[in-house]
RNA sequence: GGCGGGGUAGCUCAGUUGGUGAGAGCGCCGGAUUCAUAACCCGGAGGUCGGCAGUUCAAAUCUGCCCCCCGCUACCA
């Protein structure tokens, strides 16, 4: 038995996620814990959402909250979604907690003995009225280049031009409008990953088996030359630079800059989660983040999309590293791309999209779920569209899967009566069945094992096809007209197929995998994972009493389709 | 602009140490079947593998140039 630490990339704490942020990080994530879990491993998944940062008090302010109300109320509606959706979190944490406050101080007091981090005194825009330094992003005026008047203070999107918001003609603050701007000096630290440059590049060079997205993302960082960052901002919410309660003198108002605390928030939560369970040692948390203190085995996932790529594979290692203390890194680094709203970007703002609270006033989460992995985007940024969705959702998961729970379990409870057959022996039509599902379930292991998620999904799908075939030649409908027992010991087989289908399925389709579980009156926690095809279909001898369900699945009709089309604002 | 990813059947996508007639699912057409959610099962049609040029006995695959889409570009996260 193996000890995983799975970790998903934090949420954002402005507002609910969409599906492109579900199949982001926190659903793939959520499967191959699943998928582990069920393999007998020790599993540890955690998430929690990323909370400070400019957007969550621009939103906060919007929303006429004080930014720690907002954020309460946000986690606590990303955490309810996030459990509808079925994400097994083993907790799911906030960055704004105690924990991670604790460590963020640590590691910036380490760097700073470990002469990684200096004070530097740059300029900034700041803006009179709102009272706040303005991010590049935040000050918005005309681009010198084109004369666009809405260019931002990185960059212009009209022209592409990469700016400094000094470049700027008639600069002003993109919160307020307020043209009341001016050029302040303020002091930052900066963490010197410019030293960190060669240990890096080593760590990386050590990691050979991350996927080509991953690789050339951190390879192209590196062979820039990694640049020093500023990690504090002059901001109210954060983690305020204080070591041990003592503020750091010329840093009153300033707090460390998210992307440094979010990340150290994995080790955070997992102190959160020790703590939720009541362990208060500390013992318990180093065991999966100590390599001193028992953590030297363990294997570390994480599942990201590509943008988060570059700060998991060079600036929190920086900040791990640097610390010259045993944590745990990084061994296994997934990360997907996009998903698109017909080929465009989900849209809050614009209405534009689907989000995970909306989706399953729509429909259960097994659909969702199934849709999205079955289709994630691995490979390149893939498309959502709603006819493609329901054409999936229709075909394999009512079609194929639903309909074959169907139709055997009413063929049985027709000609046999509620319980499981006992007569007759499994022959040729089984053998073949269990060597084909032999190969097939063979191959499905590995991809899950490799989180080659569209494929490991394609795979199961065709296993589901099997129990079909396998109906279609037995074909006991007829051969129970002329010899009885060999009818029931089709079915018999089905109905194993059934739990089968149920324990391979459970990963991706949990809700579902219960309710097949339930036929039986058995308790999907008890799922393992099956080696032994044959054995697995030999699990019900004859006599067992089961209850045939209502439909698994619903059909999508084309009137709902037309109606969410319009409601969410799809396109051609 | 720079860097990275991608452009393969109507749709969504597999497919690189270059080599048996280029694949899957869906959709479409036909057949078979009737246990089942007009479901399942079998078969078929359908592609100048973004464009041009080159290397090679042989290119979806390697090289060069070009076109298009997406992402990142370190103070959005």
């Amino acid at each position: 038995m193996a000890r995983i630490l799975i970790t998903s990339a934090l949420p954002y704490i402005n507002g609910i996620k969409h599906l492109g942020n579900l199949v982001g990080s926190m659903l793939p994530s959520d499967v191959y814990a699943r998928f582990q879990r069920q393999r007998g491993h020790d599993v540890l998944f955690l998430c929690a959402t990323d909370e400070h940062g400019t957007p969550a008090e621009l939103a906060a302010r919007s929303a006429g909250q004080t930014v720690r109300d907002y954020c309460a109320e946000q986690h606590d509606i990303q955490a309810k979604a996030g459990k509808a959706f079925g994400l097994s979190f083993d907790h799911f944490g906030r960055s704004s907690n105690a924990p991670n406050h604790q460590l963020t101080q640590h590691f910036a007091k380490v760097l700073e003995d470990n002469g990684l981090i200096e004070e530097r005194v740059e300029k900034q825009v700041y803006s009179v009225d709102d009272q706040r330094f303005l991010p590049d992003r935040y000050v918005e005026g005309e681009c010198p280049n084109c004369g666009y008047e809405k260019a931002r203070g990185d960059q212009c999107d009209n022209c592409g031009r990469l700016l400094d918001p000094t470049d700027l003609k008639n600069p002003y603050s993109a919160i307020s409008g307020s043209k009341n701007v001016e050029l302040r000096e303020t002091r930052h630290l900066y963490l010197l990953q410019a030293q960190l440059q060669d240990e890096i590049a080593e760590w990386v060079e050590a990691h050979p088996g991350w996927p080509q997205l991953t690789k050339s993302i951190a390879k192209k960082w590196l062979k820039e030359g990694l640049r020093d960052r500023s990690i504090t901002r002059d901001l109210q919410w954060g983690i305020p630079v204080a070591y041990e309660g003592e503020k750091r003198a010329g840093f009153e108002n300033k707090v460390f800059y998210v992307w440094f605390d979010a990340p150290i928030e994995y080790i955070g939560v997992t102190q959160e989660w020790a703590l939720a369970n009541d362990d208060v040692s500390d013992t318990e948390w180093k065991r999966w983040w100590r390599t001193d203190k028992g953590a030297e085995d363990i294997r570390y996932v994480q599942v990201m999309g590509k943008d988060n790529v570059a700060f998991h594979t060079v600036s929190f290692p920086a900040t791990i590293l640097g610390s010259r203390e045993p944590w745990k890194t990084v061994d296994t680094l997934k990360s997907l791309n996009w998903l698109t709203w017909y080929g465009g970007k989900f849209s809050t703002s614009e209405n534009r999209g689907i989000f995970m609270d909306q989706a399953l006033e729509l429909l259960p989460p097994d659909n969702w779920r199934w849709h999205l992995m079955a289709n994630a985007p691995e490979s390149d940024d893939a498309s959502f569209t709603l006819e493609h969705f329901a054409l999936v959702v229709n075909k394999d998961l009512a079609d194929v899967l639903g309909n074959f729970v169907n139709r055997i379990t009413r063929f049985c409870k027709a000609r046999f009566g509620e319980e499981v057959p006992a007569a007759g022996e499994y022959g040729e039509d089984e053998r073949g069945l269990i060597a084909t599902l032999q190969k097939s379930v063979s191959a499905y292991t590995e991809y899950m094992e490799q989180m080659e998620f569209r494929k490991a999904f394609a795979e199961l799908r065709g296993i589901w096809v099997a129990g079909n075939e396998y109906l279609q030649v037995a074909a006991p409908w007829t051969t129970i007209k002329t010899d009885e027992a060999k009818a029931a010991a089709s079915v018999r087989c089905a109905l194993n197929l059934i739990v089968l289908f149920a324990v391979l399925s459970r990963p991706v389709i949990p809700f579902t995998a219960e309710k097949m579980f339930a036929i039986f009156g058995l308790n999907d926690a008890e799922a393992g994972w099956p080696d032994d095809i044959a054995a697995a279909l030999n699990r019900f001898k004859g006599g067992e009493a089961f209850i045939p369900p209502d439909v698994l699945f619903a059909k999508i009709e084309d009137e709902q389709i037309e109606e969410w089309r319009q409601k969410f604002g799809a396109e051609d």
